[in-house]
DNA sequence: GTCTATAAGCCGATAGAC
DNA sequence: GTCTATCGGCTTATAGAC
């Protein structure tokens, strides 16, 4: 029987009815259970295909992973982040960044994707470049950019300025949710976020002497 | 045979030699292979000892791995951490912190260790939350005290801006060693800390009149 | 293409000799 | 206490029926 135009595409591109099951099977599994602990089986089973049919889609366990997150960083991820805009007056600006920024990544799937990027860094170095560069070289760069079109801030360095302001807020999720901070270090979020604020801006909008 | 002084010693502690001989073995491939990865026979071999003996002395696998975590995180770390002074002028001091504190994180060692921490953290909650108490939380409340001792500084919230200058660096660490962003980002660790120190310090030794 | 069944090997944990 | 040898189960990956 002839293939319909869609078959044809699916081909060419790789991708398929059954392999985007299997993509969704497999990347609830991975995300939730990690690497090694996954088997094909529970694959398998959570993708409600048999194991064969993974095989003849993927070429082995790795194989398998690498396509999953390569799919969940660029895809997911590099979405959300290019659809933000960063405009607006700085001090209200950088406290709707922080909020937002610490509400996505205390999101599930973005913890359960940073711990299992970087429990197989190790085996799996180009995904964890891969993150690097389509998540944090490209959330720095935005927010870097911002800093540098407004002279007024007075930031000297605008790119590590860009890196504290993120790694501070990565590093709280990471205390706080991926290790379990929260139940024993009464931290709270807008304190961070002031006490972050105040340091970047400085007096702007209160004072504007800071400089002399 | 009546037993040593040394050897009732060990009885009562639960330590040995073979027991020592076995933590340092496992330490070893737990570190560097994570747990999944590690399998009980690469431990014997590792420790020069057979599986049985390990069995004698750690009720299981998941027994031997909290042991070993529990001894790098408690001993090791926490000894450095301990041995540290926070005394002298503020931006020197900062300066020295900051230079000392990364060169600890980036040592392979550390690595590893946060690392298994990070990826086992669904699996051995308890450990995360150890980890959490007695590296990050000690650290943060070393800096934030030495904040609070020094008014002269102007930090309106110690806590927080203890936070902001160690997550800055732990993250620059991850980015950089952890997920391999030193071989595509060229960021420096100067500019990091001299920006670091510059909005925690703003004009401190420059100038005084920051606050208006 | 997709299934069931199974190969081939490694895993954690234990039994038994000494 | 420590060794060698081994068990049952689970792993990835493949063969063969349909």
């Amino acid at each position: 029987m002839a293939k319909s135009k869609q078959e044809l595409i699916d081909i060419a591109v790789g991708s398929s009815e059954k392999r985007e099951q299997i993509l969704q099977g497999a990347m609830q599994v991975f995300l939730s259970q990690g690497y090694a602990n996954t088997s094909m089986d529970r694959v398998a089973a959570a993708a409600r295909v048999s194991k064969q049919t993974i095989y003849s889609h993927f070429q082995d366990k790795e194989g398998l992973f690498t396509a999953i997150i390569e799919r969940v960083t660029i895809h997911r991820i590099q979405r959300e982040l290019g659809s933000t805009e960063l405009r607006g007056d700085p001090p209200i600006l950088l406290r709707q960044l922080a909020e937002a920024f610490l509400n996505k990544l205390a999101n599930p799937e973005y913890l359960s994707l940073f711990r299992v990027v970087i429990a197989e860094s190790v085996r799996f170095p180009e995904l964890a470049q891969l993150y690097t560069r389509t998540v944090i070289q490209k959330g720095r760069g935005l927010l870097s950019d911002y800093f540098q079109s407004h002279p007024e801030l007075n930031i000297a360095d605008p790119e590590a300025t860009a890196h504290i302001f993120l790694g501070s807020l990565v590093s709280f999720v990471i205390a706080q949710e991926v290790l379990y901070g929260k139940q024993i270090m009464p931290i709270e979020q807008e304190r961070l976020i002031d006490a972050l604020i105040l340091l970047i801006l400085g007096g702007y909008g209160v004072h504007t002497s800071r400089s002399g």
